[in-house]
DNA sequence: GCTTGAACCTCTATCTGCTGTAGCTTGTAT
DNA sequence: ATACAAGCTACAGCAGATAGAGGTTCAAGC
């Protein structure tokens, strides 16, 4: 039997976050002891595990539950976890793109400046420009 | 003088969006009509499209505010509009580096997925296992 | 001058994914 | 028996918007 802090230790989740898992039905409720703390199983330790894998991967909570009902009905056609996965490494190949675009008008406009006065200044004459802009009404994806 | 609806249009900003900036006090109070309406200068639409660029190369609020703050008073050094710019550089290039990592560890996972029931998923495998990932208590950041 | 309807207004709630705080209770080691 | 770390609930707050309800204003056409 796990206490919530060993959980946390274990996989580096915050307490809060662990218990916020549950309350957004993540992580099932978990067992308590007569004094009403939480006690946990491996399994629950590994679906934890699982689920801040996937964030490190940039999966969404959405995607995340997805993914768990799925791991959950092992009977099914692994089609849907797979499009998941692809859609999921679309979405990480436009954000690098954009960002490297960011990357390369950062470069410009720290290089141009000669650290003068503002009036001068290319980093604020860059900002205020936006015709060199590549992507120009995107959004910057969280 | 311009509306509210035209200056979203000319930046591609959510009508809310401009009213938000304004309260939050990155847009300046703008000035109405009788009945109420508010009326824009093209300084003021200058201001809107600067704060754009500005998150669309991933600035915070608080470091457009900084910026905009330099660039009203244009007597000061240009360092430190540089230095916010080589910080968020900085940040740009640490997000690129994670992202490739990510990118890597999506493609192996589809990449060994070969479409079967999911009980031999390779997709849900490698979301089980951690061993595997190079960053493992990184936050995947914004 | 009047009518229409698109565009505007305020206010409030919601989203994602947590994180932090206050104030109290429980579990465990000595 | 006591100390105190670790747990509990409940609620507020963060960024950065976005959406909707319900009402008002502006401007163009007739």
């Amino acid at each position: 039997m796990l206490a919530i802090g060993t959980l946390s230790r274990r996989t580096g989740t915050k307490v809060q976050t662990i218990r916020y898992y549950e309350e957004i039905g993540l992580m099932n409720e978990a067992g308590r002891t007569a004094g009403g703390q939480r006690r946990y199983f491996e399994k629950d330790l590994d679906r934890l595990a699982f689920i801040r894998h996937s964030r490190q991967l940039g999966f969404s909570l959405d995607s995340i539950r997805e993914l768990l009902d799925l791991s959950d009905n092992p009977s099914q056609s692994c089609a849907e976890a797979d499009s998941i996965a692809r859609r999921q490494l679309h979405q990480v190949e436009q954000r690098i793109k954009r960002l490297q675009a960011l990357k390369r008008e950062l470069k410009r406009m720290v290089a141009e400046c000669d650290g003068d006065s503002v009036a001068e200044c290319k980093v604020l004459e860059v900002l205020r420009d936006h015709s060199e802009c590549l992507t120009e009404h995107d959004q910057i994806g969280a």
